[in-house]
RNA sequence: GCCGGGAUGGCGAAAUGGUAGACGCGCCGGACUCAAAAUCCGGUUCUGGCAACAGAGUGAGAGUUCAAGUCUCUCUCCCGGCACCA
């Protein structure tokens, strides 16, 4: 028997659809029909091309679209290009290939390759952040923020990569390494374009409760955002010539009793001021080495505090007590005021560091007797704190901040651990900002001067210095102001990559206006996004620069709603296949599982190497795989991450090729649910692969309509199957449950077969179920079964409820909770009539023989239990 | 350390508190074939039994319930994120 033609089928279809243009949402759509906006994260195009996990939230996203299409919404499903960005400039620096250029050959393929799977965009639409025509506008939103002071220009440490040759987002640099690339970074002091994100704190905090996200991705976002609620409190100091204040923030105000002694950051202004003559030298010394210190060292050191005494004092306002004032590294100089208290009877941190310089503890909150630990930061009362002796600790809190306010001694506060966004790269591949200098005053270039084009440069490599490659570009740099006519030079950072895909997603609903980024009519139509899908990795940077940009438009009136995204999924990431690893050591010798840690024998740190061995070869026992030849020897068994370098990556150009787009839609969506992280199985492919021709072979014959197919009203069970069916394809897509959807297709198909007909009425309904899943077959099947071309616009199979209720039941029958038989009943059945029929049955009886029944239960259609002693 | 999510056959998984393992992969047996592939039919959680059936079973332990994979508590392990944020 052969195999169904899916590269005709396929490229046919594909082919059809881009002459006729089915999925091209014109112009002028009927606004009374509901919308459905489905967004992809839109992809970088890398030289590597598509991974199988690009195709995976975008087939969901697809079918959704398609489904949507039949139930008769208006859809918007687009597609487009994140194209700035590190790897193409990096390309352009070791070949001399303009970015460009790799650019549109990269593009190319991804088209090619996202056309391949039968997705249903608009092609239309497809948007390019790197177009001229495209990053006028982000300018235009830059110049917006700049507008409205939302950017400035500040001189701060910023974290700069040597090896990228640009200063990094605190949130693109880990552990001192760049998040790119993996290259260690440093501070330095530069002057940078920020935008001031902080200013939106508590809106874009607020705006998460409404938002149909998965929990974890909102805890990231408020975590990140890290609202706490506090007071900054004034502490005189003495025996200062100055006696400038010093502001400390706290959460707990209501220790303030307890604070023996305050802290300041080695970064903090007021350290020299506060530095004594004898001290001077202990502490420059001790600036110069946490200056020194990296941050990945002053993490790793965080549990040996280090710091030193100024020899200055500060007064204590509540109880007047003169206190000293410490500088350490285990303050933060970015967070809140850069100074604290030190309350070390109830902070940790401050028990450890006043343990190590014997500074006096007072704990002012009465732990529970059998208390063990240090520092106490449970509930409890207030003692040794005066007038606050016996409040609990939010009474306290209340009660101590109106003090403070009512004496001048501070204030309440929030504290947001936010911090600006620092927005420039020392980049060329990214956008221009529309900024002239003019007198080296920065100065925002009018609308009518935008965009800003990106000049041809043959020179990509990183100046080493704030100015970027872009300083190379003498023509470009040296300019007039327009306005003034006066000499002016260009600001020579570009955007970082987040700019474009900022505001993206309101491009795709107006891409071609001249006039204006979006067009407010068209916009109060489609926005919100109804369904965005894209990874988890994104979860704080993309996602909440894009809701913060969204939010500025929002207050501009530019835009309809306040958050762009309604509801988020994160599609799981695919693994490698499963594989089972023995390890080995240089003498050949097979090493347990237990004994390898990082590649290395724990009992003596030999190197070992890994082999890949099949699963005849091993045997599972307990929960862990042991090597069949040797059941002592315990062998690893787990998916991996896909890599260049693990050799387990999967392109799926090779997957398409041999058994279809259709077939490899239908795996990457019945691997699991989709929010999962699941590994790839080829195997599986060729399980999904066998069903569509099992479809195939059902409905056709030789390209022609299949015998087997016949113009006869179905049967009731045809129809009842059928109907089964529909519910729970349709309830499942709504929950995005494509997984199991596509079992209970499978499930039809496999009763259909045993069917003497099919009718043909069933058949076609049964393809449009399918089609959302499977475009190409379907769509081909459907023009055999003689229907007029493209399913796409068809109505959605309607439930006929009734048809769900079966003639007869099967009741599980069970005796204390366990089953004990099982009888078919007629729907009508009375509990009455069941416990009669069950009481009949053999093994039932055997079961209750010398039992007493004290109790039955019966659960309508489903269960009948004995309860019997 | 803190926050979030998990743990179910050889594997991916399914299961409004109500028959655990649907569907698929793999495997075993059979049919077709000169043979193989493809296809079709049957079986497949483990243990005992020819079978009927019985016992055990959803990471571990306790609890609630007529009934727990599902609810509650304690613990272990895995994945993701954050991490001196006062």
């Amino acid at each position: 028997m052969s195999l169904y033609p899916h590269k005709t089928i396929e490229s046919k279809w594909q082919k059809i659809w881009e002459d006729k243009k089915t999925f091209h949402l014109p112009d002028k759509i009927d606004e009374k029909k509901p919308k459905f906006y489905a967004l992809d994260m839109f992809p970088y195009p890398s030289g590597e091309g598509l991974h199988v996990g690009h195709p995976e939230g975008y087939t969901a996203s697809d079918i959704v679209s398609r489904y949507k299409r039949m139930k008769g919404f208006n859809v918007l499903h687009p597609i487009g290009w994140d194209a700035f960005g590190l790897p193409a400039e990096q390309y352009a620096i070791k070949t001399g290939t303009h970015p460009k250029l790799t650019t549109e050959k990269n593009i190319s393929n991804f088209r090619r390759q996202l056309k391949s799977l039968g997705f249903s965009y608009d092609w239309d639409r497809e948007i390019n952040t790197t177009d001229p025509s495209y990053y006028k506008w982000t300018q235009w939103i830059f110049k917006l923020l700049f507008d409205r002071g939302l950017a400035y220009q500040q001189e701060s440490p910023v974290w700069w990569c040597e090896e990228l040759g640009t200063t990094l987002a605190n949130e693109e640099v880990i552990d001192g390494y760049s998040e790119v690339g993996n290259f260690q970074c440093t501070r330095k002091p530069l002057k940078q374009w920020v935008l001031k994100i902080t200013d939106y704190a508590e809106k874009l905090l607020n705006g998460l409760d409404k938002l149909d996200w998965p929990e974890s991705t909102k805890e990231m976002q408020k975590n990140w955002i890290g609202k706490s609620e506090g007071a900054e409190i004034y502490f005189l100091t003495s025996k200062s010539e100055k006696n400038t204040p010093i502001d400390i923030f706290t959460t707990r105000p209501d220790t303030i009793f307890g604070a023996t002694y305050l802290v300041l950051a080695p970064e903090n202004d007021l350290v020299n001021e506060l530095t004594t003559n004898t001290k001077k030298n202990e502490v420059s010394k001790y600036i110069e080495q946490s200056k020194r210190k990296s941050d990945l060292e002053r993490a790793d050191l965080q549990k040996i505090k280090t710091g030193v005494f100024t020899g200055s004092y500060a007064i204590n306002p509540a109880n007047k007590k003169e206190i000293p004032i410490w500088i350490a590294d285990y303050v933060l100089a970015q967070y809140g005021t850069g100074a604290i208290m030190a309350v070390p009877g109830e902070d940790q941190r401050d028990w450890e560091f006043a343990k190590k310089y014997k500074l006096p503890i007072t704990r002012t909150v009465e732990p529970p007797e059998d208390f063990l630990g240090e520092a106490y930061n449970g509930e409890g009362i207030s003692i040794n704190s005066d007038f606050l002796n016996g409040l609990n600790i939010a009474e306290s809190k209340k009660k101590i901040v109106s003090w403070l306010e009512e004496n001048n001694y501070g204030k309440g506060k929030i504290n947001y651990k936010i911090r600006d966004w620092l927005f420039s790269r020392q980049r060329y591949w990214g956008e221009p900002f529309p900024i002239i200098y003019v007198k080296d005053k920065p100065k925002i270039l009018p609308e009518k001067y935008l965009p800003v084009i990106l000049p041809n440069i043959k020179n990509f490599k990183p100046s080493g210095s704030p100015e970027g490659p872009l300083s190379n570009a003498k023509d470009w740099i040296n300019t007039t102001d327009p306005v003034t006519k006066e000499k002016a030079m260009r600001e020579t950072n570009t955007m970082p990559q987040w700019a474009g895909s900022c505001w993206y997603f309101l491009r795709y609903i107006d891409p071609f206006n001249k006039l204006s980024l979006v067009d407010p009519k068209i916009e109060k139509y489609w926005m919100p996004v109804d369904l965005y899908i894209g990874g988890s990795e994104h979860a704080v940077l993309h996602l909440l620069y894009a809701r913060f940009w969204h939010r500025v438009l929002y207050d501009a009136k530019i835009v309809s709603t306040p958050e762009p995204f309604k509801k988020l999924i994160h599609q799981g990431i695919i693994l490698g296949e499963f594989e089972f690893i023995l390890y080995i050591n240089k003498n050949d010798e097979p090493v347990s599982l237990e004994f390898v840690e990082k590649n290395k024998d724990l009992r003596n740190n030999d190197q070992l190497i890994n082999k890949k061995i099949t699963s005849d070869e091993v045997i599972k026992k307990g929960d862990q795989f042991f090597l069949k030849s040797d059941e002592e020897i315990i062998v690893e068994s787990r998916a991996f991450k896909m890599s260049k370098s693990r050799g387990n990556v999967i392109n799926p150009d090779n997957i398409i090729s041999k058994y279809g787009a259709d077939a490899f839609r239908l795996y990457e969506m019945f691997m699991g649910p989709l929010e999962q992280v699941k590994p790839w199985n080829t195997r599986g492919v060729e399980g999904t692969f066998r069903f569509l021709n099992k479809v195939w072979r059902l409905f056709t014959d030789n390209g022609n309509i299949s015998p087997s197919i016949k113009k006869l009203e179905p049967k009731k069970l045809q129809l009842q199957q059928l109907h089964v069916t529909i519910n729970k394809v349709t309830n499942d897509l709504e929950e995005f449950k494509f997984n199991t959807a596509i079992s209970s297709l499978m499930e039809f198909i496999n009763a259909a077969q045993k069917w003497d007909y099919v009718p043909l009425s069933i058949a076609k309904e049964f393809i449009l179920l399918l089609s959302p899943f499977a475009p190409h077959l379907c769509e081909e099947i459907w023009e055999i079964l003689g229907s007029k071309i493209t399913l796409a616009y068809e109505e959605w199979p309607k439930l006929d409820a009734t048809l769900l209720i079966k003639d007869s039941v099967n009741i599980a029958i069970q005796i204390n909770g366990k089953l004990r038989g099982n009888i078919e009943v007629k729907k009508e059945a009375t509990k009455e009539d069941i416990i009669k029929i069950s009481k009949a049955n053999k093994n039932i009886q055997l079961n209750l023989k010398d039992k007493k029944i004290e109790k039955i239960i019966y659960v309508p259609n489903r269960i009948l239990n004995f309860v019997a002693k």
